[in-house]
RNA sequence: GGGCUGGUAGAUCAGUUGGUAGAUCGUCAGGUUCGCACCCUGAAGGCCCCGGAUUCGAAUUCCGGCCAGUCCA
């Protein structure tokens, strides 16, 4: 992209930043020698933006105030904002489920991206939000591998955002926000009289943001070295020629990192302290952990000047610091090490309590990997640096407990924390032990550990690379591992395939609508109404019929579309396309003109058993909700008149009896016959009521939602149609439960008639097993074991019965037999025998005359042939493979085999005698050789 | 969502170019011992995950499925 900051800013001047407060009072603005960025203060002998690097680390430590803990900083900033007119609203989850692009909520203005930004009205205005946000690394954000390391980077942090929007549609309906002016007055006021920072100690740095397609305006307020809040005014839109105009909606978008706040109030060493309270102080108890104060407060001031933008360069910057401080940087190392493991470890399980709560689980795909990235970092650095007085679970259950003063939601990890943690852990320790096992089987193979089998042990089995040196040491074996052996890893990953997105249906008929009025949507007013008359609007093509009201329900809210009929035309597909119902013909039918009054007709069949599997579904979900725990949320769904299914987190696969007690549960519902209700609510309010546990499926938009609720069950926002009582869902039935992937478990089943089909399949299969044996179904474990049982010892039997026949032939065969120098040469045919019995006949025969060639011919379809003899013959360089290949060859067969047994075949049956005469032939000459 | 690795005796794993399924530990029996441990001898214990294809012949090759592990977006 071509459009970048620093064009930009020329055309940005000092007008673009010049707020009312700045006038009123009489800030300057200068230039930063350093960074060369332009600021604003009050104090005209400033020497520098304020920004950390520039003023050289962070000159608030140490001077504690009477700060605000994590909490008091939230409602503090809460107050302050709602006092001002703000409406605060309730945070969203931290998994963003309402996002196809996003797996956690990265900041507060991701609540607004898919919608208030689109154009839906925004649920308060100006509001506040105290949005837990989750961010792993990617491009721009923190690496994970610096939390702890800087003292100011966490996983996941209290986004205090403040928003207002602005456009012309918003204040046609008296929804008025405010822009810079105002802005950048109360967020200077909320530091100077909140925060209690002199004014003159407050530097406003002008920026550019840019992001999601869009840039503006943005002011960094800084004090003392710390950046305590970025107040973003997006304002253009970039057009795909990269000029600009300005956007329909502007908006406010300030996101306060609500731990910096509480931080700079209270001077700590690192943020952590400031943030996670009295969780770190126990941890820090339970360790002893003791740090030389001087160097600790030398190291934290400068720690600020760590830029994680340039990862690469930590261990460098690093280095610098030690030489500032004046001790040896290894000596350094050894002396934090352990501290910012308490550090790392203190926030990715608190991270892991925000996410878990909120239904995400760690697993091998998708966002779920980060968590189990960042728990086995915990197990590691535990084990590192030898924590052993501290348990990380009930850190978890400590975070836990003190962040649900403000954030009650996450009690709903309180019963899934511990099986998650214990599954994990034993995941971990395992993958760790059969990696070290391996490792040490490669070394004692010799097998050559490159770089590529390196990598590719970490890449298919997570071996560390770490580990393979240590283990390798263990071993006395010198491997080499370059230094950039993750950089290598990197180049070897995949590159990102580019999904076409081929142009839907939907795309096609937006532009064929065009102009016409929306459609009254009558299937909401009574799902059971299925022929009606209508009026024709228009007939596109002859294919698409757009009728003034319809009950076809088109494809969507989850739901596959009815069909049916209008007149005689086939109704195969029905889609929306805003509030517009297009039903698409299966032939095109010009006879179908505008301004025609037409019957119309649904499939009643495929209507109910969609509706009656969309309802078994949301009885299911509840279900599952009930008999796992809070952490099962709905993941995805399929509903087709034949089947339906419904994935949900869980962290492992489902026993038995857990789907049976699902299936139970969702049976009583349907027996208790409950009625279900559909209303539309105010989003605002729906969300007060029943919490976010309403958007199953996704977040939906609008400023109303409609919501299907089952009595005292469940309630979720949907689209689609319902039964009115679940009585009319029938049977449901549950065929089965496998964990598609880590952390997903799909549930297949089935609902009414098909579910009744399904049981008499299952019943056929029982019925004809049950005949087959001649048993009574109940018996037929019993019995297929026994002969289970039974066929195995048969098979035991018959091969020491095997070894009887060999002996009792013995006779014949040493009289069939033709004798060369000491060895005797012999050939028996036998109907319809086994290779593998002719194997063990030969066996025990060899075993009792070493002399013994054999060549045991089976005859049934084809022939197939074995040649046999001992180590007698074949230490002095007779061949039965070779043997045997070069007999069969010639008759069109093939073979092969060991020198003391070969075996071979596909020779027609025909040529048996010339087979036989051949043998002779060939083996004699053999013989008389050696 | 994509890639990679693995599935063989109760456990941990070998298994060569396709050609009679093995080891170690554990179990059981016998020997040794006053007895136990150790040691010695022997035995039992396998739908080689499932299905299909190729082949005279597949634990082994190929395809599909199931289960598990792991790395990345």
């Amino acid at each position: 992209m071509s459009l970048n900051k620093k064009d930009l800013r020329k055309k940005f001047g000092k007008n673009k930043y010049e707020v009312e407060l700045f006038r009123e009072k009489g800030f300057v603005r200068l230039r930063c020698p350093i960074c060369g960025d332009y600021y604003w203060t009050l104090d005209p002998d400033s020497k520098n933006c304020g920004d950390t690097l520039c003023i050289g680390g962070y000159k608030f430590l140490g001077k504690k105030k009477n700060g605000w803990d994590f909490h008091e900083t939230i409602k503090n900033w809460c107050n302050f904002f709602e006092e001002h007119g703000h409406t605060r609203i309730d945070e969203f989850p931290v998994v963003a489920r309402w996002r196809d692009d996003l797996y956690y909520t990265i900041a507060s203005i991701t609540l607004f991206q898919k919608s208030v930004l689109q154009g839906a009205v925004p649920p308060a205005n100006p509001l506040i939000v105290p949005q837990p946000c989750i961010r792993f690394g990617g491009k721009g954000f923190n690496d994970i591998d610096n939390v702890g390391k800087t003292g100011r980077h966490l996983s996941s942090f209290i986004m205090g955002g403040q928003h207002s929007f602005n456009s012309e549609k918003l204040r046609n309906i008296g929804s008025n926000g405010y822009w810079m002016d105002r802005c950048i007055d109360l967020d200077f006021k909320f530091i100077t009289k909140e925060m209690k920072v002199p004014e003159n100690e407050v530097t406003l740095r002008e920026d550019i943001w840019i992001g999601g397609g869009n840039f503006g305006p943005c002011l960094e307020s800084f004090s003392k070295g710390l950046e305590i809040v970025n107040s973003v005014f997006m304002q253009y839109e970039i057009l795909p020629d990269n000029s600009f105009k300005q956007m329909d909606m502007t908006v406010v978008d300030v996101g306060w990192g609500i731990e910096r706040v509480g931080w700079f109030t209270l001077g700590t060493p690192t943020i952590y302290e400031a943030t996670f309270g009295p969780v770190l102080e126990k941890m820090k108890r339970s360790t002893g952990i003791s740090i030389d104060e001087r160097i600790i407060n030398k190291y934290t001031i400068l720690s600020g000047l760590l830029n994680v933008d340039e990862v690469n360069d930590v261990n460098l910057v690093r280095k610098k610091i030690a030489k500032e401080i004046g001790i040896d940087y290894y000596e350094m190392e050894k002396l934090l090490g352990p501290l910012e493991a308490h550090y790392a470890i203190c926030d990715h399980l608190r991270t892991l309590v925000f996410t878990i709560a909120d239904g995400a689980i760690p697993s091998n795909v998708g966002g779920g990997y980060n968590l189990r990235v960042i728990l086995r970092r915990c197990f590691s650095l535990k084990d590192y640096y030898s924590l052993d007085n501290i348990d990380l679970l009930e850190i978890m259950y400590d975070h836990l407990k003190y962040l649900k003063k403000t954030y009650k939601r996450v009690e709903d990890a309180e019963e899934i924390l511990k099986p998650i943690y214990e599954i994990e852990k034993e995941r971990y320790k395992n993958t760790l032990k059969t990696g070290k096992k391996f490792i040490r089987s490669l070394i004692r193979k010799n097998e050559k550990l490159d770089v590529d089998k390196i990598i590719e042990l970490y890449q298919s089995r997570g071996i560390p690379p770490e580990l393979i040196e240590e283990i390798a040491k263990d071993e006395n074996c010198e491997i080499e591992i370059p230094g950039n052996i993750y950089l290598l890893i990197d180049e070897k990953r995949n590159k990102q395939q580019e999904i076409e997105k081929s142009m839907g249906i939907k795309e096609v008929l937006k532009e064929k609508i065009k102009g016409i009025p929306d459609t009254q949507l009558a299937y909401y007013d009574d799902h059971t109404i299925l022929t009606f008359q209508s009026n024709i609007i228009k007939n596109i093509e002859g294919k698409y019929i757009i009728l003034d009201k319809t009950y076809f329900y088109p494809t969507g809210g989850g739901q596959l579309n009815d069909t049916g009929k209008i007149n005689e035309s086939k109704v195969v597909n029905v889609e929306k396309i805003g509030n517009v119902v297009v039903h698409i013909l299966k032939k095109p039918n010009t006879k179908l003109v505008a301004g025609e009054k037409v019957e119309c007709k649904i499939d009643k069949d495929r209507r109910f058993a969609l509706v009656r599997h969309h309802t078994a579904t949301h009885i299911i979900n509840a279900a599952a909700r009930k008999v796992l725990g809070k952490h099962v949320w709905q993941a995805g769904t399929e509903k087709t008149p034949e089947h339906a299914r419904l994935d949900i987190t869980h962290f492992k696969n489902l026993t038995m009896e857990e789907i049976w007690e699902i299936e139970d549960w969702a049976n009583k519902i349907v027996m208790e016959n409950r009625a279900l209700t559909k209303k539309v609510h105010e989003r605002v309010e729906a969300e007060k009521k029943y919490g976010f546990r309403l958007y199953q499926g996704g977040v939906v938009p609008g400023k109303d939602i409609r919501i299907v609720s089952i009595a005292d069950w469940d309630d979720e926002a949907c689209a689609g149609l319902h039964l009115n009582y679940t009585g009319e869902v029938g049977l449901i039935k549950i065929k089965n439960a496998r964990r598609i992937q880590d952390g997903i478990v799909r549930l297949e089943y089935v609902a009414g008639i098909p579910a009744i089909r399904f049981i008499h399949k299952q019943e056929k299969i029982l019925k004809d097993t049950s005949n087959l044996l001649s048993v009574r179904e109940d018996e037929l474990l019993k019995t297929t074991k026994r002969f289970f049982e039974e066929w195995k010892s048969l098979q035991k039997e018959k091969r020491a019965l095997l070894k009887d026949i060999a002996l009792k032939m013995l006779d014949e065969l040493n009289q069939n037999a033709i004798k060369i120098n000491e060895s005797k040469f012999v050939i028996k045919i036998f109907d319809n025998k086994e290779i593998n019995d002719m194997i063990v006949i030969g066996n025990e025969i060899i075993n009792f005359d070493q002399n013994f060639i054999l060549e045991f011919i089976a005859k049934s379809q084809k022939l197939n042939i074995i040649l046999m003899t001992s180590k007698k013959l074949t230490s002095k360089g007779f061949n039965c493979g070779k043997a045997i290949r070069n007999i069969l060859n010639k008759f069109g067969g093939g073979g092969g085999g060991k020198d003391n047994l070969g075996q071979g075949g596909g020779i027609n049956i025909a040529h048996l005698n010339e087979i036989e005469k051949y043998s002779i032939d060939y083996i004699s000459n053999l013989l008389q050789k050696i």
